[in-house]
RNA sequence: CGAGUUGACCAGAUAAUCGCAUUUAUAUGAGGAAAGUCCGAGCAUCACAGAGCAGGACGCUGGCUAAUUACCAGUGAAGGCGACUUCAAGGAAAGUGCAACAGAAAUAUACCGCAUUAUUUAUAAUGUAAGGGUGGAACGGCGUAGGUAAAAGCUCACCACACCCAAGGCGACUUGGGUGGUUAUGUAAACCCCGUCCGAUGCAAGAGACAAUGACAUUACGGCUGCUCGCCGGUCAGACAAUCGCUUGAGGUUAUUGGCAACAAUAAUCCUAGACAGAUGAUUAUCUAAUACAGAACUCGGCUUAUAGGUCAAUCUCACCAU
RNA sequence: GGCCUGUUGGUCAAGCGGUUAAGACGCAGCCCUCUCACGGCUGAAUCGGGAGUUCGAUUCUCCCACGGGUCA
């Protein structure tokens, strides 16, 4: 994914939780905030998931699930994804679907049909 | 065939599609421990790193190194039938402290006992560490030995200890011989003494720019640690931002030589991550025993800890069987 | 990345190397009472794990594990 999508400041990643939306489910959370620029995502994986190897694998996870969702997005937003304890156990395929399941619910996405055919 | 000991190695590979970091692009892209931060250095700033006190670390010998107490080889001690393993291993006669309980007595000692003498005949004085019981430790141990009133290194043999001599070894020390009857336990990982070493802070160190402007201030304040001295400089905000520091290094690989080894020398050859919300993932196929522990953040040398599955070595050790 | 600090019944904790490791709250059992409460008695700790020093470690030293704090 590229560097231009990316949430770096952690100012803009306090303004998203103070003033974002927020939907969760057993594995991530995912908070959602408007913004005048571009879409930017951040990813928060704490130490309660594991050691070093199994945050970095699953920031490396998402990463790559979330690049296959961008051009589906409604790009005026900016979203930030916290990995809950459950995620360290999923695989990939658990996680792009749990993905796929809070951009729905947050209704963000703009062409439903193709989104749903992504593997 | 069984049970062990020690040392070493591997840590998935190949191909395709999409994606990430460095990069103009090709190309390259985590480990044996990248980990713990337990030691030692480089490097940077403070003065080309200074003095004293305090404080800290280490302590058998020789070697190696940029450097170390931590590496290598030995010595001694302890453990194991053995291969082998472990050890912060100077000084207790410089001084001080501590040694609960038990025991007559714990660093100086006579409770019971055994003898002799005296008389009041069951007491006292004297001698005595062989026997008793306590304890981790009780005038070194031990004996069909001599000796004695009873005993005792009082004498003798052997062992231990101290000192001296000889031989071997660079040395720690070892082996052998002789002399001395031997005023005295343990603890220094208690304080301490002796010897050796250590200035402080760590890349969030720091450097040069942009950058004006504002605030404070000259026997002040700060740099620089616990204290004293000495030395140097105006300081802070702006400034949690960007660039550099940042990867060619006491480097790696191979070969030869020296050395038991750590390691050193010579030659050839290679350049092999450099991020800053922080790069290695996803899918598929084939092979396979491969599903472990685990992710670089300035860089090296050592130590420690975690680790699936497997491979190899020693003319290794023990037990059983056969000859 | 660097530097400090802690771990003792279920919880909060004291503990100058030495007798059976104080105490409080809570829990369990027994006594007291017609019953409950109050009160009394009793019980539960290999001192985070593993080595070492010592006659003897909760205490001293080393190596691990898991917490907490701090430095721009």
């Amino acid at each position: 994914m590229n560097k231009v999508y990316r949430l770096k400041s952690s100012k803009s990643f306090e303004y998203i939780h103070k003033h974002g939306k927020s939907y969760a489910n057993t594995n991530l959370v995912l908070i959602v905030a408007p913004t005048k620029f571009n879409l930017k995502v951040g990813f928060s994986v704490s130490k309660k998931l594991g050691k070093a190897v199994v945050r970095n694998k699953v920031k490396r996870r998402l990463r790559e699930g979330f690049r296959l969702l961008i051009p589906y997005l409604n790009t005026h937003f900016n979203y930030m994804i916290i990995a809950r304890q459950n995620a360290a156990k999923c695989d990939y395929h658990e996680l792009l679907s749990s993905v796929k399941h809070l951009l729905l619910k947050a209704n963000l996405v703009e062409n439903k049909q193709d989104f749903n055919n992504i593997v």
